[in-house]
DNA sequence: GTGAAAGCGCTAACAG
DNA sequence: CTGTTAGCGCTTTCAC
């Protein structure tokens, strides 16, 4: 069963290995007969090519390399899942390297890989600047999209959620259920995520209530900040709390609890990304979802188009609109009381 | 910056490619003004090893399959970060392959793999029965690692949980704090977690009521089971729920609050694994851990052990002792107080 | 201690 | 249409 290789398959079919690897890649054509001789020898023989010797002459891999900064991030199994199909549908496999959010780790990882021979790279990036001149040398190698984050202007191809008409959703769905002191937990820093959505909270909540904008927390996106936010912001009595994702969210729902407010009763709470904990955290977590079989489809076809040639074309940089998914935090239950199929929304296992 | 090879180190530094070679594996004894002259120009040219012309010449990729029935069943992630840090500390690389629970998708990914050249293969079979064949096919070829899940008895070197010392652990727990009349909510199917979990709680929970062993109800591993199970038992009136897995808890918590029973007052609730959700969920789940890191410790151990050369020896079949974290949902109050500290220990980012 | 040369398995000219 | 041949970049005898 072990390491059949062309020339076996030739000598069982009776011709030369080139008309083998032509019948079996297609190249060019060949007469009906030994077509089928050869196939039926090399399914006889259980002939798998050899991936290596094929990419050493044929200068790809059908490999992609995927470096992501933390793999236990409630958010990116999905992408990952979505990503790895879309990719395998093409006929590729995917190389992973998790990070660990240490862009140096990161870089040695992006040099492993294309010392691999990756066709190209997908990279959610570890850090805004400081996984710039990896991201940067690796793109002048091969083919090179970036995901979810940005890594400085002009970098590569990039595709992510549009940030800004997220925040604007839920800013909308607060003022049209009667929220006006609304203040924002968020993230600092300089992550297209944490800065993005705070510049559209920013923009977009004045309308609501002239205080409103100037009404900010800012953290990290971990549940412990969220805990930790609502005690900082609870005294000016806000009436909704935008967290910048749903960790901060499920962390400011958990402080509240303790806290003995009623939610959404006194304060409604929303939060960004839908990852599966928000629709099953009591009461359920309105919130933004991302689109993420589109975001790993958009992807996959960037990257598709730069291997097939198009690697001159100008950057591109792919937004996609989200989605609003209203749930009970912040939903008086009399106006939409929690039915089984909302909570049963939850893509989880 | 692009493509620079051994013979293009070789011109620099005034010596032939074997020498080179020799030098940067370190495979035998060269001069050291020679070594140091390789070394020099091998840096200043950026050299990187082409390790599709290694693999093919060698009969070694570095590279290790990892096949997986779902990337989103909130387990994995963490057992996926741990196992790429060690095969990567090992220098290998890890393709990764999510079947989406189907045993088709998952053979075609083992063959797609080997046909790459894996040099091994780590997989978490998406069925006990109908994943065998492709796994035992594979076996034959490489080394092979089971890992969570087994595949029928003999395939190959496998690595999990001791799920009966777990369901061990909680019944202790329970009988500890008083419960008495406890009952099942598992899964049904053959998969070992499924099968042994069940089968641990039946010889187990004897010792607390003599009833217990029969109030079992079954169904999947999922959040809506969860939920549907709670019906299906409640009228038995038990003290205590065990159940099979995380999400089933967290189903079991949401329809109980919906029926307004006080947990853990009127009911205890358990669960196993300690996905992150376990430590978010209000009341915290109480559950059992699984030692994640030292579990993809051994794999990797096992993986390099066979790879080292070892393919003759017995076939190991490795249990790790899990676990028990304690939280609000099996604790009265009164007795725990919910810490800040306890529910810090979620592994969220 | 070092170099020359033979391939690993495959594809792509180049002949026929 | 098909066969012969020359490598892809590397490791590894085998000589020196």
């Amino acid at each position: 069963m072990a390491d059949v290789t062309l020339r076996d398959v030739a000598r069982v079919s009776g011709c030369s290995v080139a008309t083998v690897s032509r019948v079996l890649a297609g190249t060019r054509p060949v007469g009906a007969e030994t077509a089928r001789r050869v196939r039926e020898a090399a399914d006889a023989l259980g002939y798998r090519p050899n991936q290596a010797a094929r990419a050493l002459r044929g200068r790809s891999t059908g490999t992609v390399g995927l470096v992501l900064p933390q793999i236990t991030n409630p958010f990116y199994p999905a992408l990952v899942r979505e990503l790895t199909h879309a990719l395998h549908a093409d006929g590729r496999a995917v190389l992973l390297a998790d990070c660990d959010d240490d862009p140096v780790a990161e870089a040695e990882y992006v040099a492993d890989l294309l010392s691999r021979q990756v066709d190209a790279l997908l990279v959610i990036p570890a850090h805004e600047e400081r996984s710039r001149a990896a991201v940067a040398a690796a793109a002048a190698r091969v083919p090179l999209v970036l995901m979810d984050r940005g890594c400085g202007p002009g970098v590569a191809d990039s595709v992510a959620v549009d940030n800004t008409a997220g925040m604007a959703l839920v800013l909308d769905h607060l003022a049209a259920t009667g929220r006006r002191r609304v203040c924002f937990l968020g993230a600092a820093g300089t992550a297209s995520a944490a800065a993005e959505r705070r510049g559209a909270y920013a923009a977009g909540a004045g309308a609501l209530d002239p205080g409103a904008p100037e009404r900010v927390a800012l953290g990290d996106f971990s549940v412990e900040w969220g805990r930790a936010a609502v005690d900082e912001v609870w005294p000016a009595r806000p009436d909704a709390l935008v967290c910048a994702n749903d960790l901060i969210a499920i962390g400011a729902l958990q402080r509240l609890q303790q806290l003995g407010v009623a939610v959404p009763g006194e304060v409604a709470v929303t939060g960004f990304d839908d990852i599966p904990m928000a629709a099953l955290s009591a009461p359920g977590v309105t919130t933004v979802r991302q689109p993420v079989p589109e975001l790993a489809a958009e992807a996959a076809r960037l990257l598709a188009l730069r291997l097939s040639g198009d690697n001159s074309g100008p950057q591109r940089s792919i937004r996609l609109a989200p989605a609003l998914v209203i749930r009970e935090s912040s939903t008086p239950s009399r106006l939409t009381p929690p039915r089984r199929a909302e909570r049963n929304a939850a893509p989880v296992t």
